[in-house]
DNA sequence: ACGGGTACTTACCAAAAGGTGCATACTTGA
DNA sequence: TCAAGTATGCACCTTTTGGTAAGTACCCGT
């Protein structure tokens, strides 16, 4: 039941594809961030508040692996990378922005609506 | 350091706000499939191959919650129940057709891509 | 009265995702 | 030499998510 990916290993719609490019924690930040040009992995943590390196290094590998982001090591003599969108990258972000809109116009519902599991959640496991 | 959402109860971009409504294993197949119309329960169940009664359901109740799904009961003497998009989900449903797209065109990468990293996986667990 | 269909609900479990913290290897500045 | 900074790796553990399987309550046809 669980193995029938050998028939069909692409997905329903288009979007079920793009989610499992963009969802993780952290990837909408960083794709945020790198939106704004190349990025040094410290700059990009101090810039991801609250990710820790593990966090950040996977999320970032992942991007890459998926070709996303892309990462270069200037080799220079004091540890020296940086990660950027690729043109792929960019194309996807391009293709998020409606998506950002529609967040950015809904907001306070969407916070609204977690706020309600949250604290349903809460009651449920109360000591 | 897990507590920092006292001051910044919102999201760092609109991105950041939609995943959290949007993502969930069977969501976007279930947005797919009620966005071609009002569908029942059993109907949706054997649309979305695979998804059991608690997942679907669950998953519906977090829709609802958010406004984005509508559950109506006829109250008719054999349980007759259907799900249909709220003019909000609907709104959302055409924001995420751009994202749609960039996955339809760039499946067969998305899916190397996961492939590859599904490989390494079961390489780096053998037995 | 029984099997099957409707729409769920629940308890229990496994797997995946995420978090903490220490370790590395190499640097520069004090 | 010691602390601190660069970019990462790794082991361990908790939380979240998803899956399995069973049960409920109602109805219908046989």
């Amino acid at each position: 039941m669980a193995k029938e990916n050998s028939e069909n290993p692409r997905f329903i719609c288009g979007l079920h594809a793009t989610l499992h490019v963009i969802s993780g924690k952290w990837k909408p930040l960083i794709l945020f961030f790198l939106n704004k040009g190349p990025t040094r992995y410290g700059e990009l943590k101090r810039s991801v508040r609250g990710v820790s390196d593990k966090m950040l290094i996977q999320q970032l590998k992942e991007l890459e692996s998926d070709g996303i982001v892309q990462r270069t090591d200037y080799g220079e003599i004091p540890l020296r990378v940086d990660y950027s969108l690729t043109t792929f990258g960019a194309s996807l972000v391009r293709a998020m922005e409606p998506l950002c809109g529609w967040g950015e116009e809904h907001e306070e519902d969407i916070a609204a609506a977690m706020d309600r599991r949250k604290t349903s959640r809460q009651e449920a496991k109360p000591v």
